[in-house]
DNA sequence: CCCTATTAGTTGATCTGTCAACTACTTGGG
DNA sequence: CCCAAGTAGTTGACAGATCAACTAATAGGG
């Protein structure tokens, strides 16, 4: 007994499955053509760099939810073979492992972050008015919590760490 | 000088990377576990699904911008290899092909239909209020509109074919 | 009519992500 | 103290996506 969606109800879909699946390829394109990382490589210093000691353990980017240990554990390996970061074994687990941000790896986040800012800005809050702007944040943070709570996945913690800029790579 | 993001702007772009995200990987995710095929794959059939004689140019599907010809090559293939989809010379264009969608490929269509519905209801429309609905459908159209132009894609088709579910699999 | 530029589509190499299996360490009940 | 169960992380095989190179056909200006 499904209940098709109306008319609207399709629109709304439709309009959000593209816009979403356009975002993502252009911001990617935007990012990798101006910097030479990934969005996703891009993300994941992003957190280390605004870690403690620019450091994070696997376990604790991968309980975001938005990276599955094994993706994590290959993104890391990559970014490692880059020079962005190095692992370190931990004291206190020694199951543990610390993926530790470089002096390189800082300082190319540091030059990726106009490009990644402008290309939002561009993409995704020029074209809106200020008050969709407000109306979309409050939209995807109802999104996010219920999806997050599905999966028990911490909507606090993704909100706050995820693959945002900050406002500035920081201190 | 980039122009850095202020704090209720970064919370945008981190609740909307993090709504986009989640929500595709719980739509692909109930999406395989239920009907046995991808979201992708399902796009594709859907449009098949309503084009005139359930037929469209390769060339008509990649327009949308929303797959690259590559990617449109290989998805087909793998589709005419599950027996979904055949591929039939054009006889006004010799380089061209028509992917057709076969009967087995309308029927497995039917059949993931509701599982697809259920999951966007749940996900994305019963979370938020009609309000808000309604200004998601007037956001998402914005920037698909925006981002379609960059890329010289026709947001008019993109919107009309891309993706979404018919009221129903279609007459 | 021809020759170049363009368009349609495919292919294979390579990269990224997912899944399931695995090692190694920790924890906690008996 | 030991052993079973759980947790941290890695690995390798596979599926899907991208990119660049390729074939083949059309189109359009001279």
């Amino acid at each position: 007994m499904t209940r098709w969606l109306s008319i609207e109800e399709q629109a709304v879909w439709r309009s959000w499955l593209v816009a979403t699946s356009m975002m993502r390829e252009r911001l990617s394109q935007d990012q990798e053509e101006g910097s030479g990382f990934s969005v996703e490589e891009y993300g994941l210093l992003v957190q280390l760099s605004e870690a403690e000691g620019r450091r994070l353990r696997m376990s604790s980017l991968a309980a975001l939810g938005l990276y599955s240990r094994s993706r994590l554990s290959h993104s890391i390996s990559r970014l490692v073979d880059k020079g962005w970061v190095t692992k370190e074994p931990c004291d206190t687990d020694r199951r543990g492992a610390w993926a530790v941000l470089t002096k390189a790896g800082f300082e190319a986040l540091e030059a990726a972050a106009p490009i990644h800012i402008d290309s939002v800005r561009e993409h995704l809050l020029d074209p809106l008015t200020t008050e969709q702007i407000a109306q979309l944040g409050q939209i995807c943070a109802t999104l996010a919590e219920h999806l997050c709570s599905i999966e028990g996945a911490d909507t606090a913690l993704a909100l706050r760490v995820m693959g945002g800029p900050s406002p500035e790579p920081s201190k």
